[in-house]
DNA sequence: ACGGTAATTGACCGATCGGTCAGCTCCTGC
DNA sequence: GCAGGAGCTGACCGATCGGTCAATTACCGT
């Protein structure tokens, strides 16, 4: 008679060992990751994994897959939607809120993206980020201009996803509402070229 | 009876091992590398080199220890030096220079930095970064200030160390010096705090 | 009560991993 | 001429890798 009282909190044995792979892709990289490493942190046994999906790759393609989805559509609506400043006021912000919603995976696609090329799935992010950078940057930019796109770009990605290696343990207590207004305003300092600033 | 006309020339199996562990660091990852695939690369057999590195941890850190070595000397002159604006900018000139002489070391124990936790030669390495973001970032620093240092150098070294996985391929041909110069001028106007701009 | 299917597991496979060891070829000092 | 060390290698070791397979369990509609 319940609706859904008693199934929702069930979680799947599938989501549970896509989380663990996912943990383990960010923390200790694909190649170092094993399918007996993420069966014992998700509680399984390898051959469960393999039920589950059908290689290594396959679980990789799981667990990052659905934020490159999400990096892609950020893209193709900014792509549409011009590259006037407010537009570009409006990417920064739903580029950061991407960026601290799906930091494993962006940590693992970014970090990894050099190592892994081969992997379809990989290959789909490189050409995402690819795209980003082409899309943000314009065609005609100097060099310092496209190095401050650069820096911006991969030091927000690189500032989120492995502060934790890096920043004092007191900064990791930092509201992510606040990191995301610093962050947001740091990137619309490098990125917002309309406001008159010249080349240099 | 020539001093060493004939000596000079020949490369030490040695260095040559050295620098093919280190590219394949660099572009596939520690975990992924196998002795077997370095060995190969550089043209010897697996057996030799472990005659020369008693292990592929001690190759890694011949590998890249000289460059955290530097970067260590750099990080000691920068503490000793003062935080006027000026040493700032010799600073971060001689930062640019140090990424871009050790540019396959350093996106190694950067990029890798996490993964490889517990290995000695890559403590040290994220102690000197660590240390690197302690020194050039004010204590009391706003949060949207440290933010902005860690822009700033995490995306001047990633974007320098792998840019080539995401940067057009045109970009890959402009020359260093022009690559320098663009770098320091984003690097200055992002973290010369001392010409009046505010926290925000 | 029963047939079927989804879920889970241990046993097992060939390949490859980092590392050890004995032996081979040189070159050099005596 | 020869002892000896440096450089280099193939054979080999136990461990672990990703992946296959058959068997077991639990739950389902009929």
């Amino acid at each position: 008679m319940p609706t859904d009282a008693s199934v929702p909190p069930r979680v799947r044995a599938s989501d549970e060992l896509r989380q663990a792979a996912l943990e383990q892709f960010a923390t200790v990289g694909f190649a170092a990751s094993s399918l007996q490493q993420i069966a014992d942190h998700a509680g399984y046994s390898k051959s469960s994994v393999l039920y589950h999906y059908a290689s290594k790759e396959a679980l990789l393609e799981a667990a990052i897959g659905p934020s490159i989805d999400r990096l892609e559509s950020l893209l193709g609506d900014f792509v549409a939607g011009g590259r006037s400043a407010a537009a570009q006021a409006v990417f920064i912000e739903r580029f950061v809120d991407f960026l601290l919603g799906n930091r494993l995976a962006v940590h693992t696609f970014v970090n990894q993206g050099q190592s892994l090329r081969g992997l379809p799935v990989i290959e789909r992010a490189n050409t995402a980020i690819r795209g980003l950078a082409d899309s943000i940057c314009a065609d005609d930019a100097s060099l310092a201009e496209q190095m401050r796109f650069g820096v911006a770009l991969a030091g927000a990605t690189y500032t989120l996803v492995a502060g934790a290696t890096f920043l004092d343990d007191d900064e990791q207590q930092f509201a992510d509402a606040d990191v995301r207004d610093a962050l947001i305003s740091v990137l619309s300092e490098l990125l917002l070229t309309a406001d008159g600033r010249p080349t240099r």
